[in-house]
DNA sequence: TCGAATTTGTGCGTATGTATC
DNA sequence: GGATACATACGCACAAATTCG
C-alpha cells in the first residue's frame, strides 16, 4: 500500500477542513511558510499542494496578501416549462432565480446589428452572413458578474417588428417577446458543456485564471425554425443547472 | 502592458497546437527536456506548463513515457420528453445515445436492497431509513467506462411487483418499469453540477487524477410522488449534455 | 532477459519580483 | 519602510515507469 505524495496528503487535509466548515468562505489558509512547518516539507510541496486546491477552484491566492477559501454558495439556474411561459410577468427569469436565492438579480446589455458566422447561422438554420440581432448580456447579482450570455436573432424574423431591439420593449424573455409578434415558441433546446474559461470571461466574471464554466448553446424554436440561439457561460462549480422536462 | 509569464505562454502554444489539430487526440507533446531547449527555460517552468493543460483536462501524463493529448471526442447525453417515454422499445436511453454516436454501449449493474439516507430519504420523501432498491451502474461505450450512476427506488413502491429488481424485467427504462405496475410518470428533474471526481469515480472511469464530473441528481415523479432518484457521474469536458423541452 | 536511456513524478533549496499589510 | 506572502523561475536529485536495443 504505498502511501500518497506529500503534497496530495496535505490538499487532503486542507480539503477536508474546507469542506467541514472550519476554514469557511473567505478564511486564509495556512501560509505556505506554516505549511513548511506544520508538515516538515519543502516550499515546492507547499506550493503544489495549494496548486491542487486552486485547481479544483475552491481556493484563491492573492499576492501579498494569502491563500482564501473561495464562495461555495451556489446558484441555481433553472429551465422549465412552466417559468419559459410565465415570462410574461415583469420579471426575467434570471431575476426570479436570483431572487430565490435572496440576491438582487440585475444586468447589462449591449446590442447591436450583426452578420451571422458559420456557427450561428447553423444553428439558426439561415445561411453564413445572414443579418442578425446581437446582444451581449452581462448578469449581476447583488452587484457581482455571474453570468455572460450572447444571443443571436434572425433579423429576417424581427426586422420593423416592436421587438426587433431585444431590451427596448415592454416584454421580457425570448417567449413572451417572440409571442407578441404572433411567433408561438414551443421548444428550447440546451446544450451544456465544460471549458476552461477564456481571457474574456475570467475578466468579465471576475474568476480566477484558470478556471471552468458552463458552456451553454441554448436554442429556442418555434414550428421547428430556430428563432433565437445564446451562448451562455457561468462559472463552473458556483452554479447548479436544474432541467424540470415534463413526460407526455 | 506585461508579458505573460513563460509558463503560461507555453501552455497557450501547446494548447494552440491542439486545439488546431496539429496534435490530434494520442500525440506525444514535447518531453520537458524538449520544451527546456526549446523555450530555453528551466525544468521547472515546462513542469508548470504542463500542469496547466493538466488541469484543463486536455492532456494526460504517463510516467516514464510521456504527456499525451486526451480524446476529446464529446459523447452526447440525450434528456427529453419524446426518448423518455419512448424507453418501452428494446434499447435503453444510454444505449441509444451510444448507438448514434456509432459506439456499443453495454452496462453492468448490481442491486441490493438497501436503507435510505437522509439525502436520498430526503430526495424520495421518505423516512430517513425506508427501505430502498438500490442499484448501482457503470455503463461502457465500446468497452470504455464512461458514465457511473446509482439509483434508488423506494420499496413501498415497488416491493412484490414484477419490476422490484430493476433490471431482471423485460421493461428498460424508468418511465416504462413504472408503466407496467400502473405508475405513471410525468416528469423527471435533474440537478447538473460540478465538482472534483472522487477517487472511486477516477478509479471506475478510469480518469486522470484530479479531473472534474458532471454530477447529475435525477429524479422522476408521477403526480408530484418520486418513484426514482438517481446520482449520475459523467467524466468532464467528455460530455455534452443536450436538454429538449418543450414549452406549453 | 537484461540493461541503458528517457521521461514523468516527487521533492529540496534558493532567488527575485511584486503586492499587501 | 519593513515584514510578510504569493508568483515566477532556476538548478538539482532521486524514484518509478516505460521504451528499446
Amino acid at each position: 500500500m504505498p502511501t500518497p505524495p506529500a503534497y496530495l496528503t496535505i490538499a487532503a487535509d486542507l480539503r477536508a477542513a474546507i469542506l467541514s466548515g472550519e476554514l469557511p468562505a473567505g478564511a486564509k489558509l495556512p501560509s505556505e511558510s506554516g505549511l513548511m512547518r506544520q508538515y516538515e516539507v519543502s516550499r515546492t510541496v507547499a506550493k503544489w499542494a495549494i496548486a491542487v486546491l486552486k485547481g479544483e477552484g475552491i481556493v484563491e491566492g492573492r499576492a501579498g496578501s494569502g491563500v482564501y477559501v473561495r464562495n461555495t454558495t451556489r446558484l441555481v439556474r433553472h429551465a422549465q416549462a412552466r417559468d419559459l411561459r410565465a415570462e410574461q410577468g415583469p420579471t426575467s427569469p434570471f431575476a426570479r432565480d436570483a431572487a430565490r436565492a435572496g440576491q438582487q438579480g440585475t444586468w447589462e446589455h449591449e446590442s447591436r446589428r450583426d452578420q451571422a458566422d458559420e456557427r450561428i447561422a447553423a444553428r439558426l438554420g439561415v445561411g453564413p452572413g445572414a443579418p442578425v440581432m446581437r446582444t451581449a448580456y452581462r448578469f449581476l447579482s447583488d452587484g457581482e458578474p455571474i453570468q455572460l450570455s450572447t444571443s443571436y436573432e434572425p433579423l429576417a424574423l424581427t426586422e420593423g417588428t416592436p421587438v426587433e431591439w431585444p431590451e427596448e420593449g415592454a416584454a421580457v424573455g425570448v417567449v413572451a417577446r417572440m409571442d407578441t409578434i404572433g411567433v408561438r415558441v414551443d421548444e428550447v433546446v440546451e446544450r451544456v458543456s465544460l471549458r476552461a474559461a477564456t481571457a474574456e470571461e475570467v475578466d468579465a466574471l471576475s474568476l480566477p485564471t484558470r478556471s471552468f464554466v458552463h458552456s451553454i448553446e441554448r436554442t429556442y424554436t418555434a414550428a421547428g425554425k430556430p428563432v433565437e440561439t445564446a451562448d451562455i457561460a457561468l462559472p463552473g462549480g458556483r452554479y447548479d443547472l436544474v432541467y424540470r422536462i415534463p413526460i407526455d
